[in-house]
RNA sequence: UGGCCGGUAGUUCAACUGGUAGAACGUCGGACUUUGGCUCCGGAUGUUGCAGGUUCGAGUCCUGCCCGGCCAGCCA
C-alpha cells in the first residue's frame, strides 16, 4: 500500500508535468554551522535528499554562514558527518553561502541602481521603533529618498570598512506600510567587524538571511526550496528579491513543511545549549538528547530515523509526534538486525543443587543468535552450577499473572534447562539472598519429555563466567510530554531519575567481544548499545515491549 | 491589536480534489512462541473546532465565530 504523495511532492510532480523546470528538480540542505544537528533536522535533511533522489536530481549540502558570530568549521564538520551517518550523499562538495558573498554585493550595487536599495544612517533601535507594528504603518527612514549615486558611494564605503559596525545598513525600499513586518524595507547588509571562518577578513558587511538565501538557491539552481512554518511569511520577501534580480536561470521557489517536535523532548537550538552548559546532560552526545550524535551513541540505526521521517511525512500542521512511534521504529529495524545475548542487570543467586559438578562443571549451551535472522548462527554459552538471574524475574510471593520463578515454581532458562526453585535464602533483613533449585535433565532441549508446560523463559549467566560491565539505562529527559506547555520553564519538567548506571551487571562472556558501537538484545531486556570510547559500557538503546510492565503500570493506575 | 498559516480517532497523517471517514503507532482481546519479544487475527475510539448557508448530497464550496501557530532581530 502506497501513501498518497504529500503536499511537496505533489507540487514537485505537478511542475515536472507541467514542464516548470524542464524536469530537472533540484533541492538543498541549509544548516547554519553554529550548533549541531537533531532529529528535526533529519526530518529536513530526510525530505530534500529524497525529493530529489525520486526525481532524478541533486541536493547539495550548502552552509547558510552569513553570521560570523557562532559559526565556524568544526560545526560544518560535524554537520557533514551527522548527515553521512544518516546515509546521504550530498551532491558534490559542500558550498557556503559565503561562496556567493561578491556575487550577492554585486546584486546589492545592482538594487541600488535601479532605486530599490538604500542606506540607511540610522542605528538598531531606531529602525526598530520606526517599523511601526501590527496596526500601525511603520516611518520611512530620512535616508530613504538619497541618490542613486549617494547610496552607491556609502555602500562602497560600507564594504570597504570605512564604518564601524551598526552606524549604517543597506535596506530594500520596499513598504513601510506594508502589512507584512518583513516587506518593511528589510535590512539586506550589517556591519560586523569579525572574521568569517571561511572569508577571513575579507568582508566587514555581512548579508542577512533574507537578502542570502534565495539568491543563493537562485544562483546554485535550486528548484524547491523547502524550509520549516517559521518562513511562511519570508516568502514573500524571498519572491521580491528574485523578481528584481537579473538571475542566471529558472527562478526557485520556497515551500513551507511543519517541523518535527517529540514528546518529552526539546529541540530548539537554545533549550539545547541549556541543557549542556548548566550540565544538566553530558554533552552534545548525551544519549538522552535529540542531537544525531546523542542518538547514534544511543544506539538508534540510522535506517531507523529514515523510516520513521518517512511515515510521518510532511504537512502544513504543526504537532506533536510521540517518541514511542519513534522507538517503535528502532524496535521493528534491530529486532531484524541485533544479535541477541543474555545480561543480567540485578543478579540474584541461583544454586542448582543437583548439577553433576564433578563430571560436568561446564556445559557448552548452543544459542540461537538472532532468530529473525538465522544466518547469523548460534554461539556457545557456559551454563555451571551457579548461576545468575535477574531480581525481577523471581517473587516471594507472587501476585496474579507472574509467570517467573517463585517457591517450588518451575521455568524454563532460556537455552539451558527448567529450573524449580526449592528453597529461598534470605538475610537478616528478609532479603533473598540465594534461591536453592533443582534443574531437569531431561529438559535440555527445551521441553520436558513428560509433556509439562512452563509458563515463562527466563535468561541468566554463568557466575564464575560472567564478564562484568556498566550499563547505562535512560529514560524520558523530560516528565512531560511537552516540556515548557502553558509557558512554563521546559526546565521544571526535567527528569532527575532520566539516568541510571548500573555498575555490577553480569554479561554472557561472548559479550566482551562487541565491536565499539555495536548494538545488540540483551534478551528480554531491551537492546544496548556498546559505547564507541568505553569498552564495556552499555547504554540501552531502547527497552523491548513489555507485557508484564504494562500489567504493573494498569495496576498501580486502575483500581 | 493587523496579516498569514492551520484545526479530521489518544498521536501523526489519509480521504482520487462535493458522494455518507481510513492507516500507522498506542490501547484492548485472542492465536502462536525456548525472549511476557517477534509474527498473525480481531475489537474499540471520531456530532471531521463551532454555527449558519449553497447543494439531491459538504471533511471537501461560501459566510461568521472560536482555538492554535508564526510575524514588530542589523538571528537563521
Amino acid at each position: 500500500m502506497h501513501r498518497p504523495l504529500d503536499f511537496i511532492r505533489e507540487r514537485v510532480q505537478a511542475d515536472n508535468a507541467a514542464g516548470t523546470y524542464a524536469g530537472r528538480v533540484q533541492t538543498r540542505f541549509p544548516p547554519e554551522p553554529n550548533g549541531f544537528l537533531h532529529i528535526g533536522h533529519a526530518k529536513a535533511v530526510c525530505l530534500n535528499f529524497e525529493v530529489a533522489a525520486e526525481n532524478g536530481g541533486a541536493c547539495r549540502l550548502r552552509f547558510d554562514d552569513t553570521n560570523p558570530e557562532g559559526e565556524d568549521a568544526a560545526y560544518a564538520q560535524a554537520i557533514a558527518d551527522d548527515i553521512a551517518w544518516l546515509g546521504f550523499e550530498p551532491d558534490g562538495r559542500a558550498v557556503h553561502a559565503s561562496d556567493y558573498f561578491e556575487h550577492l554585493y554585486q546584486w546589492a550595487e545592482h538594487l541600488v541602481s535601479e532605486g530599490l536599495a538604500y542606506v540607511d544612517d540610522q542605528d538598531a533601535e531606531t529602525i526598530s521603533a520606526t517599523r511601526g507594528d501590527f496596526s500601525t504603518p511603520g516611518v520611512e527612514s530620512p535616508c530613504r529618498d538619497r541618490s542613486v549615486e549617494e547610496n552607491l558611494s556609502l555602500l562602497r564605503d560600507m564594504r570597504a570598512g570605512r564604518y564601524d559596525n551598526g552606524e549604517k545598513v543597506l535596506r530594500a525600499k520596499i513598504d513601510m506600510a506594508h502589512p507584512n513586518m518583513l516587506m518593511r524595507d528589510p535590512v539586506m547588509y550589517r556591519i560586523r567587524h569579525i572574521p568569517h571562518f571561511r572569508t577571513g577578513d575579507a568582508w566587514c558587511i555581512y548579508p542577512t538571511y533574507d537578502w542570502a538565501h534565495g539568491q543563493s538557491d537562485a544562483i546554485e539552481g535550486v528548484t524547491h526550496s523547502l524550509c520549516s512554518l517559521e518562513f511562511d511569511a519570508h516568502r514573500q520577501l524571498y519572491d521580491w528579491f528574485l523578481e528584481h534580480l537579473p538571475l542566471p536561470g529558472d527562478r526557485p521557489r520556497q515551500y513551507e513543511f511543519a517541523r518535527l517536535n517529540l514528546t518529552h523532548t526539546v529541540m530548539s537550538k537554545r533549550k539545547l545549549i541549556t541543557l549542556v552548559t548548566d550540565g544538566l546532560v553530558d554533552g552534545w552526545d548525551d544519549p538522552r538528547l535529540p542531537t544525531l550524535r546523542g542518538l547514534r551513541r544511543r544506539g538508534y540505526p540510522p535506517e531507523a530515523i529514515r523510516e520513521f521521517c518517512a511515515h510521518i511525512g510532511v504537512a502544513r500542521v504543526n504537532g506533536v509526534h510521540e517518541i514511542e512511534l519513534l522507538e517503535s521504529f528502532v524496535r521493528t529495524h534491530l529486532n531484524r538486525t541485533a544479535q541477541r545475548r543474555m545480561a543480567v542487570l540485578r543478579p540474584l543467586e541461583v544454586f542448582i543443587t543437583n548439577w553433576p559438578r564433578w563430571d560436568r562443571p561446564v556445559e557448552h549451551r548452543s544459542a540461537v543468535n538472532n532468530p529473525e535472522d538465522p544466518p547469523a548462527g548460534n554461539r556457545l554459552v557456559p551454563f555451571t552450577e551457579r548461576l545468575w538471574i535477574e531480581r525481577d524475574d523471581f517473587m516471594l510471593d507472587p501476585p496474579r499473572k507472574f509467570y517467573r520463578l517463585a517457591p517450588g515454581r518451575e521455568v524454563r532458562l532460556r537455552a539451558g534447562y527448567f529450573l524449580r526453585c526449592n528453597d529461598v535464602e534470605t538475610d537478616s533483613d528478609g532479603k533473598v539472598v540465594r534461591l536453592w533449585c533443582t534443574y531437569d535433565p531431561d529438559t535440555g532441549d527445551g521441553q520436558a519429555p513428560d509433556g509439562r508446560k512452563v509458563r515463562a523463559t527466563i535468561h541468566w549467566v554463568a557466575a564464575d563466567h560472567a564478564v562484568d560491565a556498566t550499563v547505562a539505562l535512560y529514560d524520558r529527559l523530560f516528565t512531560d510530554p511537552v516540556p515548557g506547555a502553558d509557558g512554563r520553564d521546559p526546565l521544571e519538567s526535567y527528569n532527575p531519575d532520566s539516568w541510571e548506571l548500573i555498575a555490577d551487571a553480569k554479561l554472557e562472556p561472548e559479550l566482551a567481544k562487541t565491536a565499539p558501537g555495536e548494538v545488540v538484545q540483551f534478551e528480554r531486556l531491551g537492546y544496548f548499545a556498546h559505547d564507541s570510547g568505553t569498552p564495556m559500557l552499555f547504554h540501552r538503546t531502547v527497552g523491548l515491549r513489555d507485557e508484564w510492565a504494562n500489567i504493573q503500570k494498569r495496576r498501580q493506575q486502575g483500581s
